[in-house]
DNA sequence: CGAATAATCGACCAAAATATTCGAAATATT
DNA sequence: AATATTTCGAATATTTTGGTCGATTATTCG
C-alpha cells in the first residue's frame, strides 16, 4: 500500500460495506479484519477502536451524501423538481445510512445518539440548501414562501420526523410511493396558485 | 394462540426472517424473542435450542421452495421454458436459501455441512424432476439426450458447482444475466438441429 | 550492509454477549 | 380448586469479541 492514510480509506470503504449490511454491532473486528485479507490486531495499527472506524465511516459517507445531493439538485432546472430530487436522494440515502445502526429490531435506545452524530455537522447546510431551492422557487413564482429561513427549518423538522416513521418501521412497504405522496402534500401547500 | 404445533410455525416464520437477514450465528434468540413478543425463555418451551430452530426452518422453507419448482415449471408448456423456469427459480430459491449462513465472509468452513443440510433430502427429487423436463424434451424432439438420467445427473452436478461461485463469490455482478448466459451454452449443447 | 522504522501478526485476556436452564408465577383447562 | 400448560425473569455456563502486547517480518535510509 502506497501510504497510511490511504489504506485507512480502505479499511473505511471495507469496513462501511459491512457496517451497512449488518450493522455496527454485528459486524465483528475479525469480519472486517478478514474482508482485508489482514489479522485483526493489524487494524489497530490504523484505528484506535472499533467505534472510531465507526465515525470515520460514517462520517466518510455523509460527505458522499452531500455530494449525490449538491449534483441532483444541479440535475433540474424547476424548483419543484429540485426539491422533489433532493427530499428523494436525502431519503434514499438516509435509509441506507440508517442501515448502519441495527436498531432496527432493538427500539430501545442509540437510535438517535446515532442519528445526531451525522446530524450535527450536516443540519445547518441542509437548512442552507433547502434555503436555497426554496427562494429559488419564489423568485421564479412558484412556491409561495414568506420567509424561506423558517420554512427551510419547518420543511426539515418534517423531513426529520419523517425518518423515524418511515426506516425504523414497517420495512415492506414502498417508501418511494410514501415519500411522493408527501411530497404531494407539501407542493399542495406550497405551490403558487 | 391455538395450539403448540401452530406456535411453532409462528416461530419458524419469525425466525427464519430474521436468519435470512443475519444469518445463523449473528441471529440472536433475543431477536427472535423480541419479534415474537415473547420472553427468550418462553421460546426454549417450544424448540430445544437454536439450532433446532434453524433446522427446522430450513426444512420449511426447503418444502417451499419444493412447491415453488413445481408451479414454476408447470406454469409453462415448452421444455426449454419449463428447463429455463427451473434453473431460475432454483438458482434464485438457492441465493436466498444460502442468505441463511452467513458464511459470506467466512470463507472457511461450514458452507458445505449447510448446503448438505437441505440438499439430502432433495438431491433425489430434483434429478427426477430434470429428468422428467429432458425426458419430455426429448419425446418432443426438442432436446437431444441419450440417457435422461445421466443427463440429468450433469446438470444438477453443474447448478451445484455453480451455487459457488455465484452466490460466495462477487455479489454485486447481475445473478440474472449469468445465468441467462450459462442456460445459453446449456441450451446450444442440448437442443436439436 | 545494518540499524532504525513501519507494518503485520498470533496468542492472549477481560469483558461483554449469548444460549440455555430452572423454578416459580401466571394462565388455561379440567 | 386441582391440574396441566405456558410464560417469564433471574441465574448460569459458554462463546464471542474488542482490544493489548511482544515478537516478527518488511521497509526505509544512512
Amino acid at each position: 500500500m502506497i501510504n497510511k492514510e490511504e489504506f485507512r480509506k480502505k479499511i473505511i470503504i471495507t469496513a462501511g460495506q459491512i457496517f451497512s449490511r449488518f450493522g455496527f454491532k454485528k459486524t465483528t473486528m475479525e469480519e472486517v479484519a478478514k474482508a482485508l485479507k489482514m489479522g485483526k490486531s493489524s487494524i489497530y495499527y490504523y484505528f484506535n477502536s472499533k467505534e472510531e472506524i465507526f465515525d470515520a465511516v460514517v462520517l466518510y459517507e455523509a460527505n458522499i451524501l452531500r455530494n449525490e445531493l449538491t449534483t441532483a439538485i444541479k440535475s433540474v432546472e424547476s424548483p419543484i423538481g429540485k426539491m422533489e430530487k433532493y427530499v428523494f436522494v436525502r431519503m434514499k440515502s438516509f435509509e441506507k445510512l440508517s442501515n448502519y445502526y441495527n436498531a432496527i429490531f432493538d427500539k430501545n435506545l442509540d437510535h438517535f445518539e446515532f442519528i445526531e452524530k451525522i446530524r450535527e455537522k450536516y443540519d445547518r447546510e441542509e437548512i442552507a440548501i433547502l434555503r436555497l431551492i426554496l427562494y429559488d422557487g419564489a423568485k421564479k413564482k412558484i412556491f409561495k414562501v414568506k420567509n424561506s429561513e423558517y420554512t427551510a427549518l419547518a420543511i426539515q423538522t418534517t423531513l426529520k420526523g419523517l425518518e423515524v416513521p418511515l426506516f425504523w418501521q414497517k420495512r415492506e412497504v414502498n417508501i418511494d410511493q410514501r415519500l411522493k405522496a408527501i411530497l404531494d402534500v407539501l407542493f399542495y401547500g406550497i405551490v403558487l396558485k
